[in-house]
DNA sequence: ACCCAGGTGGCCC
DNA sequence: GGGCCACATGGG
């Protein structure tokens, strides 16, 4: 199944998807994305309502947070003593380099903004595409664990690298920003509608009679 | 008591 | 370059 037709098939079957990742802010989208890292959105929802009420959803707050109470804040969303360092880094680069002006961060060549974000320590490739599609309405597409499954299980492939994957959409189907928002928007909610019980299990991948089958 | 989640980095060979 | 492993909480 080729890239368009899968979009396609997405769409009609759950309807079209454009105000996927939620977030009042683009810099709550970077938030989301580390805070997401291998997390259930449940748990990074907590996180991100912990740094809310305290007041902490901002470039200046974090960058400047004492690194335990962050930790504590982020607790929710798992991995706590990484993220909360990931946070408080990035969000000092992005005022020490870009003097807090998120704007000026993405007013720049996608590809350099990539390559500096894939410095950061605890920014890979996904988080980075994330980052460059929702928060910097870039045309990048984000490839996430789900979409590996999703596609290798469809078409009987076996991608395993990141940028594979990525450049076999990147090959077959138009780019532009609204239909990777939608694309990765749509493949996220096909995984989690696949199993009532659990987001993908096992069985999604392999019994015929799992709902992920019918596309 | 298991298994899983919208990854990443470090280490080893 | 590939194969493990730690990182950690909360839900099914």
């Amino acid at each position: 199944m080729q890239p368009t037709y899968l979009h396609v098939a997405l769409r009609k079957k759950y309807g079209p998807n454009h105000t996927w990742w939620p977030a009042r802010s683009r810099f709550e989208v970077i938030v989301g994305a580390i805070l997401t890292q291998n997390t259930n959105w449940r748990n990074v929802e907590a996180a991100i309502a912990n740094l809310r009420k305290a007041e902490m959803l901002n470039i200046e707050k974090i960058a400047g947070a004492d690194l335990t109470a962050l930790k504590k804040l982020v607790r929710p969303a798992g991995f706590y003593n990484q993220k909360a360092r990931r946070l408080r880094d990035i969000s000092r680069y992005l005022m020490e380099r870009w003097n807090g002006n998120i704007d000026k961060f993405f007013n720049r060549a996608v590809w350099q903004i990539r390559e500096e974000l894939l410095d950061l320590k605890g920014i890979g490739p996904e988080t980075a595409d994330s980052i460059l599609l929702y928060a910097g309405n870039k045309a990048v597409l984000p490839v996430d664990a789900y979409t590996f499954r999703i596609v290798n299980r469809l078409n009987k492939t076996d991608f395993k690298k990141y940028d594979e994957l990525q450049n076999y959409f990147y090959k077959n189907m138009s780019h532009n920003v609204r239909s990777f928002k939608e694309l990765h928007g749509l493949l996220v909610e096909h995984a989690k509608a696949a199993c009532k019980t659990k987001p993908v299990c096992k069985q999604c991948i392999v019994a015929s009679s799992c709902k992920s089958r019918q596309l």
